[in-house]
DNA sequence: GGCTAATTCGAGGGTGTCCTCGACTTGTGG
DNA sequence: CCACAAGTCGAGGACACCCTCGAATTAGCC
């Protein structure tokens, strides 16, 4: 596996690659013609192919890291004094996340994104947010039954929600995210 | 506007091409392919053209007499003694009927389907959602700042929780929306 | 039955995307 | 500076879908 280091031409379009791969993935969501990328890194599609055989070999190669903020998210959250402050803060992070990058958005919304990296930036980011649920739970402010898997469907909805709204009303998914974790706080 | 009576045999492959578009776009949602529908219809593309000139019109003839549903789920709840139950009833049964068709998700999803009928089924149904929401607020159950609004955001977001999970999980949307309901009510 | 207008048919041209492959170009180690 | 491996290029075949249009077929009226 000791992949030999890239030419420095190849490692130039490489990057340009992921950076026009980012952009693109970003606007147009994760079906944008794959020569539309080629075209915006300004490199033949053959190139695109040479460098990912497969649109999934792409997507896997951009979004771990993009995923990485995820654990700064958590992280924060599992420091905040108040346990529903780091709960609730937790997850309008996360979904300002999605709120941001069309091409992250599709991504956590259907299920793609299997590769290994991404299971496992996940699982980190997954991590912190079983302890986060547990610890709100704990302080008798999120409702007893919420559990992680619930976290997962809320990301879905809320992807539809921006996808919708975004562009035109930038705040609506925030009302519609407010309402539901209202419904989710316990007396405590 | 006198449309004169259709040929026999015009009138019968009308009907089939509306049944096959019914059962396609329920299966694969509006984007499927009108050659699907038309090979399902057992009648050449061309006839199909020669019927619906447009993905829209096709689209339009279908929907509205299914969104027709939706007056009698809005009056069964406006019969509720009960204006919370008639509320949370009203927003299930909506949600349920998106489950059960993929095509009528995906033009509910999505912003489309504003045709003249549409929008005067819609209208009938939303007149009824305007009135049942007003009754649950008189009666103190219903947080006092939720508008029909935030019932067509409800209606982007259940779109894809039903999108990705009814096949797999057909309950997994229930669980969710009751969460969402839980928060909206009020001691009363 | 025969005539005509209504209807149907499906081959085919257009478009957009995927992906390959052989010819060409270029970086780099010796 | 040269040779060769590494990398790049883009035309082009395959596919799926769109939509049109002239020829072939029929339904319904007399």
């Amino acid at each position: 596996m000791a992949t030999r280091p890239l030419r420095a031409d190849a490692a130039r379009n490489r990057a340009k690659l992921l950076a026009a791969a980012v952009d693109v993935f970003g606007e147009q969501g994760l079906d944008a013609a794959l020569e539309h990328i080629a075209r915006r890194a300004q490199v033949s599609i053959g190139t695109l192919y040479a460098h990912f055989p497969t649109r999934q070999v792409l997507i896997d190669s951009i979004f771990p890291s993009r995923l990485a903020v995820l654990d700064d998210i958590g992280a924060a959250a599992l420091a905040a004094p108040d346990p529903w402050r780091g709960f609730a803060d937790f997850v309008e992070g996360t979904v300002a996340l999605q709120a941001q990058d069309h091409g992250l958005n599709d991504a956590i919304a259907r299920r793609l994104v299997p590769s290994e990296e991404a299971t496992s930036a996940c699982g980190r980011g997954m991590g912190h947010a079983e302890r986060i649920i547990q610890r709100a739970k704990d302080a008798g402010v999120l409702r007893a039954d919420f559990e992680l898997a619930d976290l997962v469907t809320l990301t879905w909805a809320m992807s539809q929600v921006i996808r919708e709204s975004v562009d035109t009303e930038p705040d609506r998914w925030r009302r519609f995210l407010r309402f539901y974790l209202d419904g989710l706080r316990t007396a405590g």
